[in-house]
DNA sequence: CTCAGTGTTCAGTG
DNA sequence: TCACTGAACACTGA
């Protein structure tokens, strides 16, 4: 599910349901794959009984901060979502937390893609401190994110999906940039010209902060970005403008773009 | 039944 | 050592 401007939704909505509660009961599956190393039971007795201060993210991840270490670091991997005080416990929970307001919080996660860590310092240690540039909420000058795009040999399109290079940038965000941009997904960072990376870091920020501004909600984004067009994947689709939509796997996704269109 | 899906990690390669 | 590539991870719904 969660790229950038859906994580930034959850952490507002967490934030407005968590900050200043204190965590009266938790508990989680067994789950080696979402938690290493992370026992129900070592789960539950550090969890239990901490004030939640701050619920903070960078790029898709979003951590919640208490009043003590460790922090409880979240990844909604691509099936991952917060669920409020559901009438039964959701199908597909992974961790469950009952505050002292008597709100009940799940994530709950069907794939378990996601993660969920304890961690000291978020900011400054893995998988958190790896990350690259956030760009709703950083900011990057041109230059820069241009020698970094071509000082690399890899296609545009896995570049922009690497989270050490841009925090928060997911499939569907990478394909949008791309064709406002008109850069092809194919072309290496090398052979991009100034112009080119200005553009595709202008985009960038662009889209980011509108996905972000319209609080993730699809029907509110832009009618000319491919976001409408890549869901379901219709052959013969065409843009608005009457231009063809193509489908092909680039950097191991399903990249939607316009050929007319992105050179 | 088969395949693709808003993502990351890891092994293999050059 | 490093960058890059593609398979693997697990499950649902079309």
């Amino acid at each position: 599910m969660p790229e950038l401007p859906l994580v930034e939704r959850y952490r507002c909505e967490a934030e407005r349901f968590l900050v200043n509660r204190v965590v009266k009961r938790a508990a989680s599956g067994v789950d080696d794959m979402m938690m290493p190393g992370l026992s129900p039971r070592r789960f539950k007795s550090i969890v239990t009984g901490c004030r939640v201060v701050a619920v903070n993210r960078r790029g898709k991840y979003l951590w919640i901060q208490f009043d003590r270490s460790p922090h409880l670091v979240l990844h909604f991997g691509m099936t991952g979502a917060f669920i409020y005080d559901p009438p039964t416990r959701p199908k597909h929970w992974r961790i469950e937390l009952t505050l002292d307001s008597g709100g009940v919080i799940y994530l709950a996660d069907a794939r378990r893609f996601g993660r969920v860590l304890l961690v000291n310092d978020p900011l400054s240690e893995p998988p958190i401190s790896e990350l690259g540039f956030d760009p709703w909420l950083d900011r990057i000058s041109a230059k820069k994110f241009c020698d970094s795009v071509r000082s690399r040999a890899a296609p545009i399109k896995a570049i922009l999906l690497d989270q050490s290079f841009a925090a928060g940038v997911g499939n569907w965000i990478a394909d949008d940039v791309l064709y406002l941009a008109r850069v092809s997904p194919r072309r290496r960072g090398k052979s991009l010209s100034s112009a080119e990376c200005g553009r595709i870091v202008r985009q960038l920020v662009s889209v980011v902060r509108t996905a972000t501004k319209a609080g993730s909600h699809g029907e509110k984004f832009p009618k000319k970005w491919l976001f409408h067009l890549r869901w379901g994947r219709h052959q013969g689709i065409k843009t608005p403008a009457g231009d063809a939509v193509r489908f092909e796997m680039i950097g191991s996704r399903t990249t939607a773009w316009v050929p007319r269109v992105q050179k």
